[in-house]
DNA sequence: GTGGCTCAGTGGCTGAGCCACTCAACCAAG
DNA sequence: CTTGGTTGAGTGGCTCAGCCACTGAGCCAC
């Protein structure tokens, strides 16, 4: 087992925060209420909103102001991807946008990985690819199947694409269980990666190209068939 | 005037944190001193503190559990892209990579962005590209050149790759004033641009993908010699 | 062994309070 | 009039002391 998630209170302001500026309550380019005043509408503490606040400065959606006030800032000009987690809890319509981008970024990545990864990065590949098949649940090959897309991503040699495919996985994080659809089979979906890994092994980056856009596009529309 | 920072005592308490971990006085997997100690080890209260852990946490960088104690968890393999600024001014060879996955981002946003924009986008390719030329210094010149990546970003109608430009470029403007090398000259800046956007409007893809990674080429390339 | 209890240690959260900053209004000097 | 300084209300930044809630290890009764 794995020891999960506790639900704080900032959680739950955060969220709710977070859902009435993306809802358009308090408008991009608004002020927010003093804090005083909104600590006590929602019945907290000054200081447990702060924490709140603090989370959503750094996302890019609040920005305070010593003296002046918090303003509502437009997400889509200034924030970062690390919004994503929250604007998919938000309109799952996201999905389909960050699944795109998923498709042509993973298949640079196979492309890279193809030219650069080293002889141990295969030997790894191998071994995580052999995990997916003898993950035991859906869950699990859901998990494997991840880092065998990290492992990927480590293999470019540009750390910078591991960090963007964690800012990608953990976008549709909050909604895996809703996207088991190409995992529920292990042997299945060892069966798909099969072809993609092989490419990269071989060094072919215009096949691995070929091979990772074919993987995408096909376990992406299981997962939206499973979400309809 | 745009009234800017304020450098609070989270800030830098923050930036001290991270400065620790990252340099592996706190390592990954290890637990961090209980807050109170910590906290009087900074000589800050530990609401402070924790307002600094909240960030951290928020990142990907540290993990807290009721009852149990502050994590220290592996950036690379939690971290999400939103840690580039931090790792960028924590080791500059950072930017190497994130220049690089920029420029085949880049080409890919280039490349949709021929094939998806609408007219009223094209003007306003046209006018922020103008925007280039007009602009007074070296500082303006980049702001308005980001706008025209923006712009492109947005025109690709998939608003993922605009959210993941905006990481990207967080990622430089720690350390935007070092960078400033391709853009001290409005004009030739400005003329540097055209091909692409002229690209972009005229609807060939293939002719946008490669004009923007000549683009990007071209100015990473003085941008880094800037640095040296 | 097994299960329940206790307790020390940890993070979560509070509420009251002071400090620092910003802005607009006012006012006096020129 | 214009200019420049002062003031005060309102705001966020930060501290402090303290209680609550959770975890885990050790103990004990069964």
């Amino acid at each position: 087992m794995e020891a999960l998630p506790r639900e704080t209170i900032v959680d739950v302001l955060e969220e709710r925060l977070r859902e009435d500026i993306l809802a358009g309550r308090h408008p991009a380019g608004s002020y927010l209420p003093p804090e005083r005043r909104l600590a006590d509408g929602y019945g907290v503490t000054r200081t447990t909103l702060k924490h709140a606040f603090g989370r959503l400065v750094q996302a890019g959606l609040l920005e305070t102001r010593h003296g002046v006030g918090t303003k509502v800032l437009d997400y889509a000009r200034q924030g970062g991807a690390d919004l994503l987690p929250m604007l998919v809890r938000h309109d799952p319509k996201w999905l389909h946008e960050i699944f795109e981008v998923r498709r042509s970024i993973g298949a640079l990545i196979a492309e890279r990985a193809a030219a650069r990864a080293t002889r141990s990065q295969h030997a790894e590949l191998g071994r995580l690819l052999e995990a997916v098949r003898e993950a035991g649940d859906a869950d699990a090959v859901q998990l494997a199947d991840i880092e065998v897309h990290r492992a990927l991503a480590r293999a470019t040699g540009n750390r910078v694409y591991a960090l963007l495919t964690n800012t990608l996985f953990k976008a549709y994080l909050p909604v895996r269980a809703a996207l088991r659809g190409p995992f529920t089979d292990a042997e299945t979906a060892h069966r798909r990666l099969v072809p993609l890994v092989d490419a990269v092994v071989s060094g072919d980056g215009r096949r691995a190209h070929a091979a990772a856009d074919t993987y995408l596009r096909d376990t992406e529309r299981i997962m939206l068939e499973g979400l309809a």
